[in-house]
DNA sequence: CCAGATTATCAGGTAGCCTGAGGAAGTTAC
DNA sequence: GTAACTTCCTCAGGCTACCTGATAATCTGG
């Protein structure tokens, strides 16, 4: 009923595969798994102690890009349903030490595999030579954006 | 800081291209327009008049695939703001026209262009060919899912 | 010890969605 | 013509995922 009466601009395409994709992901974290507890946000602090566990909160909310407050509520709500937990720094009384518990580390196993899944999934869908190009074109439209917002981003 | 430690995946590249893209069109909007009082979120129902003025609020929820209750409250907004005005619809006194005042007229030709010139700069960043398939890829991704979810939804 | 930065937390706010309830007006069946 | 259902809109309240501001505890440097 929509998309017949007029090309959508790119950006609303760009949307909505990211939601369909999303949806799918996420779709196969519950399937594997039947956490239903946890929503996508939770996703990106999980990923990031799947990747170095025994990070600070600041850390972790500079990475993800939020701030440390935001992210604090995302800790909050994963320690209360057991994925992670916040442990005194010994060597720096001030911060926490946030650790996947044996149930998080679950989590985040099923979670990349679900993520993993769904780029198989893309490769097949387009071939494996369109789903690069694809890759490669959105990578392309970052950078461009990027080069626009701060000039000399030295890397 | 983020995207030198592993390769994203593409859902990710999806979000922040549609953020970086987004971004720039709002960017365009405002440069042309220097109405701040507008945020993206408006930015559906505006197009949509432009296309169809004169839309009830039931009917532009359904294309923004939205509630008929958060569609109301953005043209409760773009009401007391100036950009657009209900009228009752005289062969259905239930329902309530929404038009685009002079000003709201001004306003979405100054979003189409932006929009226009932002699809012109992908294509240059991206040249045609790559453009087109990347729009292929997208709309590829978006019926996959589509076709998941409502297997015989019959148009 | 004091100044200033850093780490985490508490309190409160906003945008953009949502569900539920309900009134007014149109439509259909009898 | 009235009861029953549907459609269109609005009001009230709630949720997620963010935000800013303020504050307490701790570390670092002089």
């Amino acid at each position: 009923m929509l998309d017949s009466c007029s090309p959508l601009p790119t950006n609303a395409l760009l949307r909505t595969a990211y939601n369909a994709v999303s949806a799918r992901i996420f779709a196969g974290v519950k399937a594997g798994n039947a956490f239903d507890d946890l929503r996508p946000a939770h996703g990106n602090a999980m990923e990031q102690l799947e990747l170095e566990d025994g990070l600070r909160l600041t850390e972790m909310a500079a990475r993800a890009g939020i701030t440390v407050q935001s992210m604090g509520e995302l800790v909050d709500d994963l320690e209360a349903k057991g994925y992670l937990e916040r442990r005194p720094d010994p060597k720096d009384r001030r911060a926490k030490r946030i650790h996947l518990t044996k149930r998080g580390r679950k989590n985040a196993r099923i979670a990349k595999q679900a993520t993993a899944d769904v780029e198989d999934h893309l490769a097949e869908l387009l071939g494996q030579q369109r789903y690069q190009q694809l890759r490669h074109c959105l990578q392309q439209i970052i950078a461009s954006d990027a080069r626009d917002d701060e000039p000399d981003a030295a890397g």
